[in-house]
DNA sequence: ACGATTTTCAGCATC
DNA sequence: TGAAAATCGT
């Protein structure tokens, strides 16, 4: 059996590595290609940060999810004392931002237990406010006209004075609507957990020296992940001394789509002319032939900074390229070769994993994985919770915490159904409205209650009174106490039970009910008080605690990004898939291109490149071709596998010729 | 107020 | 095609 291509990485850094974790007197951009050890340069940087002096409490490590700042922080626990590691601030910028606000809330004009609002309620906000009657396309236009505003930093005032368009006025209008009920609401979103920070340090001199004490060394991770809000509050951290080293990766910029802002890496060298940049150039995950591959797919696009990867690993085996029938035959097949390469290398499932462009791709393969009996776990699939089980919950935690979330006011109010529908409910956000109260408070009135009809009025006063003695309740006991008495009283743990049958299911389900009141009781150890901690889990996302076991991973190109796996398949490159038809239609190839890269660069040892000739799409069958990225792949490096493409046509050309033939030898 | 039926939409998905 | 949302009907 021919051995891996890959080996372990070495116990000592590189040159450049080192220089990268020593290297602490100014602003230093390091640009870590795929593979070359960045996770392990920032854990070994901050534990150079705490040898020359800095304060583990001072010390601030940005990472992009929480799954990403979980694991930096178990790394720097291993590499140095538990303790230190403990005291770090290892967390995303909306967390770090939510830190600042919870702290900061007065000058922010929040009073404490504000509220953070997840993605669907400040939708759902937008939505109310605008004018009705419009169709989606509408409000996804002004989300995200509202959106580019607040990541330009601008106020409503000042979106008001820059719109330029009747749309950009409209959206201006909303954007201010939308802040003022967020006001009332005492609640913030996620973009104001950076954008409401930055804005403060710039206006405040004192608060801006104080945190610029406070925080003595930044490092940011995915730095071409972040937007311009984010940059902009680096910045403001940092200061001008620039004590931060930014680790990213321009060729791994796959998040543009969603406001990132690939320029931050440019915009570096501009703000801080005494910028180091540092490349990290040796791979130490790909055999040769992957990593040639890559470099040439990678090389088609403009750069901002050159850089060229190499390896000191073997060639290792050809690229594979499978020309399959249709995505079943395609799935089938991969799911052969699994089971086979498996059996015959003794690896375990979680070695092998298959990649590719859109969610709705894993159907066909986890169907053959199912049959093939491959154990299989799909990443960013909600395996565990029913995200709307916790957020209901949250909702009912988060009204007890902040009795002016009117967000959570009206979910609770609504599960389980107790006869309070759309008319009272709209009567009683109107009477609230000229009160000037939230909804709950408004419920709670008894003069509000009076002016509803009999049977809402008392139905809506006993919705109030239940929240008025959880409050109460919830200052004798921590949160996951007062959750399973909530779930008892609301009568939200028997609504669940109702719709189930199953005893299987309902015992499942009694089960996910008891583990997230465990899993409260667990989070609330730090007793800050219920709004912090229901602010925290608006933060966190339930999936992202998902152990993959031993099984084959399923995975989107994004949600595989600093994985690595020593095979790969990565199916359904064709053009339309990857690149997308709306990325080709605008001519945005290069995210596309890097998507692909990104793809190549999860393979240690093998990699193998899949494209269907035809596929179902929206209940047709679609001719396609083989991805052009394709033909970027350097000859020499690749095999061809399977039904030719172009062989197949000819094929088929010849038959229907012979037929045709013998037609016109019958009409002689 | 709720379940049944029709319409709509189809890319990635963090905090 | 198939899931989710919008609308209809009692």
């Amino acid at each position: 059996m021919p051995g891996p291509a890959t080996g372990a990485p070495p116990l000592s850094l590189n040159p450049e590595q080192r220089a990268a974790v020593h290297y602490l007197g100014g602003p230093l951009l390091v640009l870590a290609g795929a593979g070359s050890g960045k996770t392990r340069v920032i854990t070994e940087k901050i534990a150079e940060l705490l040898r020359s002096g800095h304060q583990a409490e001072r010390i601030a490590a940005i990472t992009f999810t929480n799954k990403a700042a979980r694991e930096m922080r178990e790394r720097v626990g291993k590499l140095i004392s538990k303790d230190a590691a403990e005291k770090l601030l290892v967390c995303t910028f909306h967390a770090l931002g939510l830190r600042f606000l919870s702290i900061e809330h007065a000058a922010a004009g929040l009073r404490r237990g504000f509220t953070v609002l997840d993605a669907d309620d400040s939708f759902a906000i937008l939505k109310d406010l605008s004018p009705k009657a419009q169709k989606n396309d509408y409000y996804d236009l002004m989300r995200q006209l509202v959106g580019r505003a607040k990541d330009e930093g601008l106020t409503p005032d000042e979106a008001l004075a820059a719109a330029r368009s009747p749309r950009e006025l409209q959206a201006a209008e909303l954007y201010q609507a939308y802040q003022k009920r967020l006001h009332t609401f005492n609640a913030v979103d996620f973009d104001d957990l950076i954008a409401i920070p930055d804005r403060l340090l710039r206006e405040n001199e004192e608060l801006r020296l104080r945190w610029r004490e406070r925080l003595s060394y930044l490092l940011v991770d995915e730095y071409q992940d972040t937007n311009r809000t984010q940059y902009r509050l680096l910045k403001e951290l940092v200061g001008p001394r620039g004590g931060f080293t930014a680790v990213g990766d321009d060729d791994q910029s796959i998040y543009a789509w969603r406001g990132a802002n690939p320029e931050n890496l440019n915009t570096l060298t501009v703000d801080f002319p005494n910028l180091k940049v540092i490349k990290l150039e040796q791979n130490y995950r790909c055999s040769g032939r992957i990593l040639r591959c890559a470099n040439a797919v990678i090389g088609n696009n403009p750069h901002l900074f050159e850089k060229r990867l190499w390896s000191a690993h073997g060639d290792g085996e050809p690229i594979r390229i499978l020309n399959c029938r249709d995505d079943t035959h395609e799935a089938e097949r991969i799911a052969a070769e699994i089971v086979f390469r498996r059996d015959q290398q003794k690896a375990p499932w979680s070695d092998f994993s298959i990649l590719y462009r859109g969610n709705h791709q894993a159907r066909a393969l986890e169907q053959a994985l199912r049959l093939a009996r491959v154990p299989y776990h799909l990443s960013g699939g909600q395996a565990f919770f029913d995200r709307a089980e916790i957020r209901d919950v949250l909702a009912y935690l988060r009204l007890i915490a902040n009795p002016d979330d009117d967000a959570a006011f009206l979910r609770a109010v609504q599960v389980p159904k107790r006869e309070i529908g759309t008319i009272t409910l709209e009567k009683l956000a109107t009477l609230a409205g000229s009160k000037n109260l939230s909804m709950l408070k408004a419920a709670e009135s008894v003069e509000v209650q009076k002016q509803l009809a009999a049977r809402p009025g008392s139905q809506v006063a006993e919705f109030a009174q239940l929240f008025r003695h959880w409050r109460e309740a919830g200052s004798r006991m921590g949160a996951g106490d007062l959750t399973a008495l909530v779930l008892q009283e609301s009568g939200y743990a028997q609504h669940l039970m109702a719709g189930l049958k199953d005893p299987e299911a309902r015992a499942r389900r009694d089960e996910n009910l008891q583990e997230l009141v465990r899993f409260l009781r667990e989070a609330d150890k730090g007793k800050d008080g219920l709004s912090t901690l229901t602010n925290q889990l608006a933060l966190i996302n339930f999936s992202d605690r998902d152990d993959p076991g031993n099984a084959v991973r399923l995975s989107t190109l994004h949600a595989a990004k600093g994985l690595e796996f020593r095979h790969v398949w990565l199916v359904g490159v064709e053009d339309g898939t990857l690149p997308h038809h709306g990325a080709i239609e605008e001519g945005r190839l290069d995210e596309e291109r890097r998507l692909f890269y990104v793809g190549i660069t999860r393979a240690k040892d093998t990699l193998t490149i899949s494209t269907s000739l035809q596929k179902k799409r929206f209940g047709e069958m679609e001719r396609l071709k083989p991805s052009r990225f394709l033909r970027e792949l350097p000859e020499a490096d690749v095999r061809q596998e399977g039904d030719d493409p172009e062989k197949e046509a000819e094929e088929k050309r010849e038959r229907s010729l012979s037929h045709f033939a013998r037609i016109a030898d019958l009409l002689k």
